[in-house]
DNA sequence: CTGTTATATTGATAGACGTCAATGAAAGCA
DNA sequence: TGCTTTCATTGACGTCTATCAATATAACAG
C-alpha cells in the first residue's frame, strides 16, 4: 500500500471491498473537523509546546466564551483534557494518543513518542 | 518538543511567542476542514489504495453532484488531482505530499514514501 | 446533427457552525 | 455574607455547508 490513509488497520483498499466502514469514516471525519478552524489548530498548537497550558492563555483576538467554544469541541473530540484545575485557573493539555492516531491514518509513522511525562 | 502539531517547521511553541502566525493555522485549518467529511474521507482512503480511480467507483449512496461536489473541495484543496481522462471517464488520484505535509503537522513522520510512480 | 453517457455546475433548502453579549457556576478573599 | 475572578453555558444572529433536482458541458456512437 502506498502513502495515504491507513485508517487503523482496517483491511482497507480491496477491489470491490466498501471502501471504508462507515463507521470508521465518520470517526475520522469527526476528529478532522475538530482541526477545521484556524483557532482551534493554534489551541492545539500551543499545546504540543507544553506539558499544559491555562486557559488564560488562550486569547487568540476571541472573546472568552468563544475560546471556552473551541476548547468544548477539542474537549468532546477526545483531543484535548483538562490537566487540573487550580483556583479558578484551569490547564488543558493534549490528548497525545488521538493526535498520534489522526497522523497514523494520514501515513505518518506515529512518531516515537520521547516519552510522555 | 513533544509530538503534537509541528507545523512546518515553525519556531512554534516559544513561551511568550505568538503561538502560529495565522496564515499557518488558516492553512492547517482549511486542509483539516477539506477532511472533515465522511464521504471525503472514504474518497481520500479509497484513492490511497490504488494509483487512480474513476469517479464512477464513488458511489457513496450519495447523488453524483454530490460526490462532484467532495470531490471539487478535495481537488481545491489541494488534496487530490485529476490524473487522467478517457472518453467522458475521469480519474483522481491523491497528491501524496499533501497528505504527507499534513501527517507531519500532526507530529508524524512522513512515511518513507515507497516510490510513488 | 441526434442521442447517450459521465462529470460538472447552478439553484434552492435545511441544518450546522463561529461569534458575541448576557448569564451562570465555582473558587478565593475580605 | 458579599465581591471578584476565571471559566462554562445559553441565546441569538449571520454565514457556511451538505444535499439533491435540474441543467450544462464534454466526449463518444451512430
Amino acid at each position: 500500500m502506498k502513502a495515504g490513509l491507513k485508517v487503523l488497520n482496517q483491511p482497507c483498499c480491496a477491489p470491490g471491498a466498501p471502501p471504508l466502514p462507515r463507521d470508521d469514516a465518520e470517526r475520522l471525519a469527526a476528529h478532522f473537523k475538530a482541526l477545521a478552524d484556524p483557532a482551534r489548530v493554534a489551541i492545539v498548537n500551543r499545546l504540543a509546546g507544553a506539558d499544559d497550558v491555562c486557559v488564560c492563555e488562550f486569547r487568540l483576538g476571541l472573546s472568552q466564551p468563544t475560546v471556552s467554544h473551541h476548547l468544548r469541541i477539542l474537549r468532546e473530540a477526545g483531543l484535548i483534557e483538562v490537566a487540573r484545575k487550580r483556583g479558578t485557573w484551569v490547564h488543558y493539555r493534549l490528548v497525545p494518543e488521538a493526535v498520534e492516531q489522526l497522523a497514523f491514518a494520514l501515513g505518518g509513522q506515529s512518531n516515537p513518542a520521547p516519552g510522555r511525562g
